[in-house]
DNA sequence: TCCTGCGCTAAGCGCTTGCTTAGCAGGTAA
DNA sequence: TTACCTGCTAAGCAAGCGCTTAGCGCAGGA
């Protein structure tokens, strides 16, 4: 899975062979299918446990305050940091939905908009106690969750930035956009 | 070249046949090398067209001003009206990097060094003037530009918002995050 | 000592891939 | 009329694809 992981990562699902994924591994090909059923499943199974991964990461965010401005810091951060420090799952996570089947996309796709959800009730909690104002809070959730999900695509381990440094900046870019800077 | 784009937008390089794109364009598939050398070269038509069209549509707005206000208000209604309008060319341009050969990759990411180094300047022009204040200019940079990106990668024409109601909320966004609001 | 099950490999099957070849219809020009 | 383009197709080649089959070495239990 690792080796799976890091060949659809760089060069996506269908620019992977199956040979790729073993020779990665050090095994045979055929021995990839003594322990998975397919290439896709192989697939499903990284972007089934990515997506929880995800929602556990915003959850568990959430769950650390009570006040929507502490709350959002802190998913901000959780968020910025799992997809820079994980940008190689992240990125199959939000790039290879394509070539899952279309019954393992509805399943993931319903843990998206738990995520989706999640942020769009904390900015809507902020709106609602006063700490927040944006006129779409709807729109500005999906902005904030961009702002995350984007640095899967441009994050290099060897760039000038830590992921902690880039979640803190980023931290204080959310706090502006919902106006509670 | 539309066949292609279509395809290649829909599954990917890689998940693109050179027999999706004939049949597409209602041709066989020999004809296809009629007109372009391989399907690689055929991205890489594709992918530079699109990343001149974004330098230029980001280089036009910056010019419709000289207040840095007014310059990044343009800029990220122009850059999201683009990844809105066209996200099936958008989603090529972002995300097809890794199937260029090594010296179109080149080429291409020179192009998009430029597209960040407009949005740097523009930040720090600002933060300069005094109308911005922003502890990481090219941070904030980056992430005004992965706001844009991103919205190639969720935006639906069947969605309920258009282009342009993007374009007004994130243009607003991005005075927050510049400190300009 | 023998047996069983597990993790693995060598070989290969049927199919699809990117791309090439040979050739053909129809328009243009001398 | 003849010659030659241009834009296309039918057919097919070599290579690579996902995946299967048959079988092998070895650890653990009876």
């Amino acid at each position: 899975m690792a080796a799976a992981v890091e060949s659809f990562a760089a060069k996506g699902f269908h620019g992977t062979s199956t040979r790729d994924i073993a020779s990665g591994a050090g095994m045979s090909p055929a021995a990839l299918y003594v322990h998975h059923r397919s290439k896709e499943d192989l697939l499903f199974q990284i972007s089934r446990s990515g997506h929880d991964r995800a929602l556990a990461v915003v959850r568990d965010a959430v769950a650390t305050s009570r006040d929507p401005r502490e709350q959002l810091l802190a998913v901000v951060h959780a968020f910025v940091v799992y997809h820079a420090e994980d940008h190689t799952g992240a990125r199959i996570v939000n790039y290879e939905l394509a070539a899952l089947s279309p019954e393992h996309l509805e399943e993931i796709a319903a843990t998206r908009r738990q995520i989706e959800q999640e942020m769009r009730d904390l900015v809507e909690r902020g709106v609602a106690t006063g700490a927040f104002t944006t006129p779409n809070p709807e729109m500005t959730a999906l902005a904030l969750l961009s702002l995350g999900i984007d640095v899967a695509r441009w994050y290099r381990d060897e760039g000038e930035w830590t992921p902690t440094q880039i979640a803190d900046h980023y931290s204080d870019l959310a706090l502006r956009m919902v106006g509670a800077a």
